[in-house]
DNA sequence: GGAATTTGTCAAGTAAGCTTACAATCATGT
DNA sequence: ACATGATTGTAAGCTTACTTGACAAATTCC
């Protein structure tokens, strides 16, 4: 599979929300996003005259990370707070998944998702294995791979 | 990071889509989509009665495959029959980033990415460790793991 | 207790979704 | 070329959802 096709399908930043699934996903009312929104803590694309408005990943996990501190108590002030050092782990998350992702081969009949270079001086490229439903991981030298 | 919250934040499979966002994401009509449904290539959720269709992340990356091969000349019998392979290949991505991200920890003052155990006999975790927003694999000694 | 936060609710208007139907386009086969 | 089926566009009529604004009800904070 071609690695742009591929990043159309893993790629997070590429997800596009309506209020009304947003509030499903988090658990969250309409009332409550868009007060948010006023407040500066989620932004919504798109909400230029009286379109809908869409909402992104990071929108996303936000509101679902707010509702989760609202849900231990803590007060919405507190729980945007809380949320900003999850907010940039997640970003990485997101970026880790896009990086080493590579593309889906196959190696000896087996899936091989390619998760790049483990070690790049040793030319050593990383792979999930996907065997029997289970996956482990494989260290297979750069120049044996099938790509 | 809690693993359920963390889960609920990278879980596709957790998402939902209204029909004008994925229309979006896919490049695709609501026409095209509604038709894809009614020849029973795609599934929508919760169209009982008059409400609005739900389409889960499965849905999401069958329009999106669909609308490739259709952009490359393919029927839209022979597009369906070619996604089948790939949509097995996405089921089984998606269930990986499930099983293997464990969590996020911190070692030596770095983001560390938990993807579970490298060689469970030897009792190695794989890490991805982030770095001056570079990421790199490191196999770390389940005892000395922090968590 | 009083003020500020946060959310619910209602109203009125706009936009979008739904189904059905018909038309237009495209593909396939004779 | 012609006929047939597949695929998509478009329109109508109806229902639902979204938007803003305002007021009220909780809730929290000082």
């Amino acid at each position: 599979m071609q690695k742009d096709l591929f990043l159309k399908l893993i790629d997070m930043d590429r997800l596009i929300f309506g209020i009304s699934e947003l509030c499903k996903m988090a658990g969250v009312t309409p009332r409550q996003l868009r007060y948010w929104e006023q407040k500066g803590y989620i932004k919504a694309r798109a909400s230029e005259g009286n379109k809908a408005r869409e909402y992104d990943a990071n929108a996303m996990i936000k509101a679902v990370l707010i509702k989760h501190f609202l849900d231990e108590g803590y007060t919405l002030n507190v729980a945007v707070q809380k949320i900003q050092r999850y907010m940039a782990n997640m970003k990485i998350i997101r970026s880790i998944i896009r990086e080493h992702f590579v593309g889906i081969e196959e190696i000896d009949g087996e899936l091989a998702v390619n998760l790049g270079y483990f070690d790049e001086a040793k030319r050593q490229i990383l792979y999930v294995i996907v065997k029997d439903g289970r996956s482990s991981f494989k260290l297979v030298d750069a120049s044996i791979g099938n790509n």
